[in-house]
DNA sequence: AGCGGTGTCTGAAGCGCTTCAGTTACCCTC
DNA sequence: GAGGGTAACTGAAGCGCTTCAGACACCGCT
């Protein structure tokens, strides 16, 4: 008989306690306007007293028929990943979107760069995913629309059948090629993050560019191409050196080499500012001046930009926005609403003082 | 009849379809040495011709009694939260250890700076929570326990009944204090982390002090006092400044007002690397040499300490290893161990560039 | 021939909760 | 005082899965 030893309270317990039947115990809970405020008092003093801490989630959410979270599949590890600042921004606008509609975040972060693994994504109790700057062949993707979750992009890669936030990258270069063309800059570098999920780095060929994954890249460097036209600089002059991932020390040694080419660049356009923080460095370990030999432009804006020395001249784009954007999405496709229009978050140019007019 | 419209197929459909019983579909996806390797092929095979995509996560965990994921509450929002390297890089540490425990993380970030809402505790589906860093009353706290989840606590607070990973604060501070003390400092201030959660800050009183409820903080201060006792100075000569948040704007601003009281320091200990990023830069604004005129020490050791102009002297703990053992922990907890033992990450100091012998 | 062992598969009892269609009891109204 | 309305509560049917104690057949052994 008297076998439910140690066991923990149920919603069964507290009704058998108190004399009522489960369903106005769940309703104290969930429906308080279902039961006289006295017995709903009674209930909660009782489950109290009997160490009850509320329905089990995940028993509600089997009877519900939705998870309460939110699942968000990154492409690096976290600690990577948590050194994009930007990307930190987003998230945190997406998770304060996603708390208040009474959901958490589920982190599933990725395995060396091509995503969490399909089998996290399958065994995730979740109802909807939010996936950020995949590669398009991530299994993660596949996983996720295996089981027919609801999907959200930021960034990339273009799912049919999912919502989509993204930033105007194209814009947003295009806005930092003018700038250099009409500062009068002739001979240009780009220095762009990763063209594929494959930690491949180094001056980038036509035919790696023909076979690159990550939209974001290409589109920036489409729009930086873009501006720099409209001062008359064609693409084949443009070299693009690929970054092996985000950080100072791959802007720093990209950098080097572009600076050490002849003829020299006069101003480098940089896909990050982590990129171009290190950039900064590279220039100033070679003795060039920023910006009066070498001008340097970043992406992102993150507040790193505005601390260094000289500060970046970045085109910012409004992260709070992106990840609202996305949280939002992520809430909406839980109502089973249709995906829709993707959604723009726009860009502008924060001119600063690391660039200025072209040497001579 | 045939009401069974859009509806997803379950374990039952395959199992119809097939032929067989339920439990022997179940067998197929966990444990498939119960069935020949025929039967399960074709029960693969029909799911997949039917769109199943396996046992569903949530139903799955309620019958098994386990979630399958790893709470982590953390004090501030994500961006502040990720803003800090340290932090990342040992949540990343974490991640992977949890993530090949076959787990997810599920992330439940603070509101303000008291930690997560109790509720979204409350609602957590999870059965282990990892708390980083939480002031001692936070109410996330209680809600766990309530729950009577097993909790794993990173530095921060003292909970009984719970596993906890920390590090050696006392120790490493002492090894800062000492380390000024050879150098023949005499005048050393220190710029500390917050005592409590309310974003105050400013010279901190005694009464301030007493009230604390930070533990690492308090630590700290009291290691560097131990330190610098082996030089003589006593604690009433050693003004503490208290950031309000961990970030180089508020360590600028604690410095600023250090280096301009009189007798000015000749040294300052900082509680963590962005706080001694911030001095460096309040120092160079007001034109003091670092070393020559003033020593700067940090603490956590994150990449960026050796990024800086000069690189940073500092105190450095193993990350890595803190979110490994926290990771390891909650693992275990998970198995029904008992909490034992508190794990003590080790620390060491790593001096470099911006400490030297007091002037004079 | 008889028997224990083994490899496959099944039935049914949960896991803890929500929810919907009732059922009462009570009050108001004409 | 019958009819209708409402507030308060209940019973039972799920939600989709796991698991454990069998059941059954077949094998090799003695």
């Amino acid at each position: 008989m008297s076998q439910d030893r140690a066991r923990r309270p149920t919603l069964d317990t507290v009704a058998r306690e108190v004399g009522v039947s489960r369903a106005t115990v769940s309703n104290a809970y969930n429906r308080p306007d279902q039961l006289s405020p006295q017995l709903r008092e009674r209930i909660i003093a009782t489950a109290r007293k009997l160490g009850y801490a509320g329905p089990d989630p995940v028993a509600r959410s089997l009877a519900t028929q939705r998870s309460g979270s939110v699942a968000f599949m990154l492409c690096e590890g976290l600690s990577s990943a948590f050194s994009d600042l930007a990307l930190c921004i987003m998230l945190d606008a997406l998770a304060s979107t996603v708390d208040s509609g009474d959901r958490s975040l589920l982190l599933l972060p990725g395995i060396g760069d091509g995503g969490p693994r399909a089998e996290s994504v399958i065994r995730a109790q979740t109802d909807v995913v939010v996936a950020y700057s995949l590669p398009d062949d991530a299994p993660a993707l596949r996983a996720a629309q295996e089981r027919k979750l609801p999907l959200v992009i930021v960034d990339q890669p273009v799912v049919p059948g999912s919502a989509r936030v993204q930033v105007d990258d194209y814009g947003g270069a295009l806005l930092a090629g003018r700038h250099l063309v009409e500062l009068g800059h002739q001979r240009v570098a780009v220095l762009g993050l990763s063209l594929s999920a494959n930690g491949q780095g180094g001056l980038a060929t036509p035919a790696r560019l023909r076979e690159a994954h990550f939209r974001v890249t290409l589109d920036r460097y489409a729009g930086y191409l873009e501006g720099l036209a409209e001062g008359g600089i064609v693409a084949e002059q443009v070299p693009l050196w690929e970054a092996p991932g985000n950080t100072r020390e791959f802007g720093r040694e990209g950098t080097t080499w572009l600076l050490t080419q002849h003829p020299r660049p006069t101003a480098v356009l940089c896909m990050s500012d982590e990129l171009a923080l290190g950039a900064l460095r590279a220039a100033d370990e070679l003795g060039l001046a920023v910006p009066g030999e070498v001008s340097i432009v970043g992406f992102d804006d993150t507040p790193a930009a505005s601390w260094g020395t000289p500060s970046l001249t970045t085109v910012r784009q409004d992260l709070v926005e992106k990840g609202r954007q996305a949280g939002t999405l992520a809430l909406r496709m839980l109502d089973g609403s249709r995906p829709g229009k993707p959604v723009t978050v726009g860009v502008e140019l924060q001119v600063r003082a690391s660039t200025g007019p072209a040497p001579r």
